[in-house]
DNA sequence: TCCAGATTCAAACGTACATTTCAAACACCT
DNA sequence: AGGTGTTTGAAATGTACGTTTGAATCTGGA
């Protein structure tokens, strides 16, 4: 049955989820190839370097997610009148679960390499998702922009930001606060119940009144 | 006037923005003691190991901040009736900001050091915190409670952690984000304009409502 | 001045890493 | 069966790391 798997698949399979649980500067190509046991020469053969192992493993989700993602946001952007934020936030969740067919526990896996490749790298992975899928997210700005129309383009950008800051954090120890959820709620959380607690408290952030810290002695400075 | 610099410092100075800009693994003793002009010896000298020298770091700040935000604590829980979310969540302004008396741009330098601490490490600085300054913690957990009666406590529990998220990642990715923005919107951002930015989108997605999100056909199991 | 303890220094140690090398094994086609 | 191109294997290369060592240097009190 799993006799012969192919080599390249045994890497990628090995390497998320270490690159998941260790970061990608903190797992060894020994590591790797030790668990998916092939030859520790096999990643330098098939895949050129460890940067482009890193790159292989991300693009294997990003591949799938970014067509979904960009079917839904052309669907939302051809509304006749802006969608809610709400909305808006809600088409991740059906490409992002779906990752779930792409592996075993995808989702979870490829949210946390995200985490990774914002916080590890300086940057190498930043600009890899972002030059290969800056058109599809730009849409999803805009789509926000449309259904935020008071909200000032910078300060968008920075609560957008935040927003990715809380997603990734949290999938990167995700497998902790689940742990302790269960142990002092007795409640069961999977990543389709973390999501679902993720998407009202993104969308009350984004939407948030823009000044409504108190601190009258302490008030930013008006502009330019 | 400089001239004889006491050693320690010298080192706690060149690992602190070095750790802060590039990560605790990914800077070397090397690097530290050539910025510090000091012999690589002299970290192991005066600090025992590289793990000690990062706890040291971070205590130099974590000291002077969790003195204070206890006395802030305390003032609130002493207080007749609840105080606002936004009242609980401004109390660290202050404490943090007063962290540049530490060292210049102390403020910046702690917080991208606590991003770091929750990414890199696995755990072990989080043991830390949580082992010295966990009473402290408590404390402001217990606030939130009062300032929102109506959240059910695994709700509580999971929003402040998407509140850690987006505070830590947004520290820890700082400097990229401030040049975007600076490139981008023209618009200098300081460490205090980031805070003041945070609070209004932390206080609305901490008390948002619990189940804004309209997907009927998605709905989370009514538990135990 | 001299000496003991604290500090600095250059050098080395052992380990782990990514990558390269080149021969052996394999797969596939005729 | 034979031969070619692909894949695997064990070993080695060179580099960087944290830590240790032991002698040299500094410092302050007698």
């Amino acid at each position: 049955m799993v006799a012969k798997q192919n080599t390249q698949q045994k890497i990628l399979d090995a390497a998320q989820s270490l690159f998941a649980e260790t970061g990608f500067n903190d797992t060894s190509l020994r590591q790797i190839t030790s668990v998916a046991e092939v030859n520790l020469a096999a990643v330098n053969y098939h895949f050129g370097s460890k940067k482009e192992l890193i790159q292989a493993v991300l693009q294997r989700y990003l591949r799938v997610l970014m067509v979904r993602l960009d079917q839904e946001f052309n669907r939302l952007l051809a509304a006749q009148q802006p969608n809610n934020l709400t909305q808006v936030l809600a088409v991740f969740v059906k490409p992002l679960l779906e990752l779930n067919s792409v592996h075993h526990n995808g989702t979870r896996i490829f949210l946390q390499l995200l985490g990774r490749g914002y916080t590890d790298v300086q940057g190498h992975l930043r600009w890899f998702i972002n030059h290969h899928y800056g058109r599809v997210l730009d849409k999803f700005v805009l789509l926000v922009q449309q259904s935020c129309p008071q909200l000032p383009a910078s300060e968008l950008f920075w609560r957008l930001h935040f927003s990715l800051g809380t997603v990734v954090f949290t999938m990167a120890s995700n497998e902790a606060l689940a742990e302790i959820a269960e142990a002092d709620f007795s409640e069961e959380v999977d990543i389709e119940g973390v999501i679902q607690r993720l998407l009202p408290y993104l969308a009350a952030g984004i939407a948030a009144p823009v000044f409504s810290c108190s601190h009258p002695q302490q008030q930013l400075r008006s502009g330019t």
